[in-house]
DNA sequence: CCGCCCTCATGACATCTGTCATGAGGAACT
DNA sequence: AGTTCCTCATGACAGATGTCATGAGGGCGG
């Protein structure tokens, strides 16, 4: 029998997907979070053999949760599934360790099919989204120029994003120049908009 | 026995709620649906009793889905679940005809009621949504300048948005100064996000 | 019939942004 | 020690953007 801790913010999918791995024989659902840090409080506890995981939630999110507990708990392996399925979360989530990586639009025989295989130690991420993932590639932008394009995400004057990043506003448009050059972009916002979309922000 | 249809993109979740509601003695899903065009065309065959649909689908929306069934099938009332509850959404899917309105962070019970209660006529809106919706309040923006802010979500320079509303840029630029104003944003990005956060757009 | 508002437009002006050249300081690698 | 890249900064310039005044035309309610 495989334990398994599912977390996730939406009550009804929550409780939908509790439903539907009971109806398999070998699975068993034996602990539920709505939050992140609920969800690790309940795996130090119940020690599941499976923690399947949203990606988004309210406080910590989905990938952080699976740092934590690949550190804790090593014998808990962790999948996430997500709504969003953007390049850059799935390569954050591995390199978290993360064992598994399904969007939601999966049927529920490939979750019950995913959550054996991550238990038995093997991997399993959605074909769609590693083609995604593969063609997005590598982010271009520097540490520094991801940083101040994530706070132009919100459409904030330069000024503003100067202060916040504590840098004179010259050197936010030189890196917000470069950024815009290199996401192909004809202004910062789109700029932001596109490096989101690949994940690189 | 009422006779539901369920559509929504993400198929875990759609088996997963089917799964749910089939628990219910008086509950029965009697079809299902991936996108907002293969709802309409499977409720028109099978004529439920009840729409159960995402707000968010590949195409058309689960506001437009309510209203053709509302001219269509009068005798089915439809109810929306969502994952991002958005005040705009809200009266736009009121004034389509839509009976429950619902995020997806209610329980399973809840659902179940709220079908029982649109199927005998009844309405029923999330109270926290509703309350979001009232605090809200009405939108500031004439028609047109909600249709250039909206053309402005993506970050295109004002030149394109000119070309995309037909409008010479010169008007764009007085509609979004107008739409700044009524933001109390500082440009029109952040505009489009305020508005689009109170759903203005 | 007369305001009032929305739509669409133009011109002028100040300011904000994007781009480029240039340079200092530091970390990493050879 | 030298090279390369990143970080951070300044100054200058062109072009994009925000703001304001102004006006023509149309619809709607009083």
């Amino acid at each position: 029998m495989i334990r398994i801790l599912l977390a996730d913010d939406e009550h009804l999918i929550r409780g939908a997907m509790a439903a539907l791995l009971s109806l398999e024989d070998d699975l068993e659902v034996v602990a539920q979070a709505a939050t992140g840090a609920e969800a690790l409080a309940t795996a130090r506890v119940v020690r599941p053999d499976v923690a399947v995981i949203d990606l988004q939630m309210p406080d910590l999110d989905g990938v952080s949760v699976a740092q934590s507990l690949a550190a804790e708990l090593p014998s808990c392996s962790t999948m996430i599934v997500t709504s969003h399925g953007r390049p850059g979360h799935l390569k954050r989530a591995l390199a978290a360790g993360v064992r598994g990586f399904l969007p939601k639009t999966v049927s529920s025989d490939v979750l019950a099919t995913v959550v054996r295989t991550v238990h038995t130690g093997g991997r399993y991420v959605d074909p769609a989204l590693a083609a995604e993932a593969i063609s997005a590639g590598d982010s271009p932008l520097t540490p520094r120029e991801a940083d101040v394009l994530e706070l132009a995400l919100e459409g904030a004057p330069i000024d503003e994003i100067a202060r916040r990043a504590s840098l004179s506003p010259g050197t936010v448009r030189n890196y917000l120049s470069s950024a815009v050059g290199k996401t192909g972009a004809s202004n910062r916002h789109e700029a932001a908009r596109v490096a989101r979309a690949r994940g690189w922000i």
